[in-house]
DNA sequence: ATAATTATAGACGGCAGCGTACAATTCGCT
DNA sequence: AGCGAATTGTACGCTGCCGTCTATAATTAT
């Protein structure tokens, strides 16, 4: 449906991923109506052709987000079947691969002073962590071995590309491994 | 020096104090002269006093988080001494005790769209990294392993009370022990 | 008590951003 | 080509915030 139609009219999903761009590059502060305008290079009032007001566009990227970026990857029927190790093994070669933890700094800093931010990215945490405790579990981990496990997992890959953003893919893979036998290892 | 006198006067201290306070409940763009005046309950006068402006505040904020949230703890002699696996427990208490990871999520968040918050950032982390590495370095761990144990070890840290809050310090503490037992263990 | 220092109140000009109004243009279809 | 619907440009009023200025009050040193 809403596609970019030839040149000069500016889809909302173009005004959509601006607003992402801009969110991962200055935090939600920086995600303001006529600062989009001006980077699609567009007067301000298609916005609210697209949009209610400067709330309703956070609203729909946190929806964006939640969908794309936690939802698609925990429905994902490949990642529900086969051994536990083999799936977790996936899922880390997936976070690195699409850089899945790429706006949570974003998101989260945001979630800290807005409530319907802090309720996505709530849940968020919650999808992702049950997740993985369910892999843990039935690798056979149980009670705070399985809860340590689940929450050194996520919340190390939460943080990982924002805190050591300077590693090279190859060492990065490495570690990978490395850390998918340590996590493993009863 | 610089302490809150009587009623109506307020130290330079208690400007950065309450610019922190802001930092960490708003983010830096919530950090504003006449927001931290009226949280003040004082004209905005009194700030471009002991602030040049509103920059050099955001420079005094960082050097201050540097300096008691880094620099104090890994320049503390009681952490140089003794058994590497001890030292690492009483790391792993103090991080938990005085939340020294509290102000990151925010500090972190700035450092991705501004220069002097990133130098800053990148010095914290690396102190941090060098410091554990160190100790899981004492305990024989070498190359790639000792890499990912102390990228897993920072990162996770950095991440935990960001990402996890509503845990009640019992289970906290719980987990602490279970993920020490976890680090320790060739 | 007086002088010097330290801090505050209050008012100003300037800029950036929000949301609105309305006219003008372009698109999709016939 | 022409009609209605979809999208944009331009202009406006309002608010919040920065940094400056000047007069004034409170505190400390002499």
């Amino acid at each position: 449906m809403t596609k970019a139609r030839r040149r000069g009219r500016v889809s909302k999903a173009e005004w959509l991923a601006a607003a992402l761009d801009e969110l991962e590059r200055g935090g939600i502060d920086a995600v303001r109506v006529e600062r989009l305008a001006k980077i699609l290079k567009v007067a301000k009032s298609g916005f609210y052709w697209h949009f209610q007001d400067r709330r309703d566009l956070q609203r729909e990227l946190l929806g964006y987000w939640l969908h794309e970026y936690t939802e698609v990857v925990s429905s994902n029927p490949q990642l529900l079947l086969g051994e536990p190790k083999a799936r977790l093994e996936k899922i880390m070669k997936m976070i690195q691969d699409h850089d899945l933890a790429r706006y949570d700094l974003a998101f989260r800093a945001w979630a800290k002073h807005d409530e319907m931010a802090r309720e996505i990215v709530q849940r968020v945490t919650k999808v992702r962590f049950d997740f993985i405790r369910q892999i843990f579990s039935e690798m056979g981990f149980e009670g705070d071995e399985l809860d340590m496990r689940t929450h050194l997992f996520v919340g190390y890959h939460i943080g990982e590309s924002a805190i050591f953003p300077d590693m090279s893919p190859r060492k990065r893979t490495r570690l990978r491994k490395r850390r998918w036998a340590f996590f493993t290892t009863p």
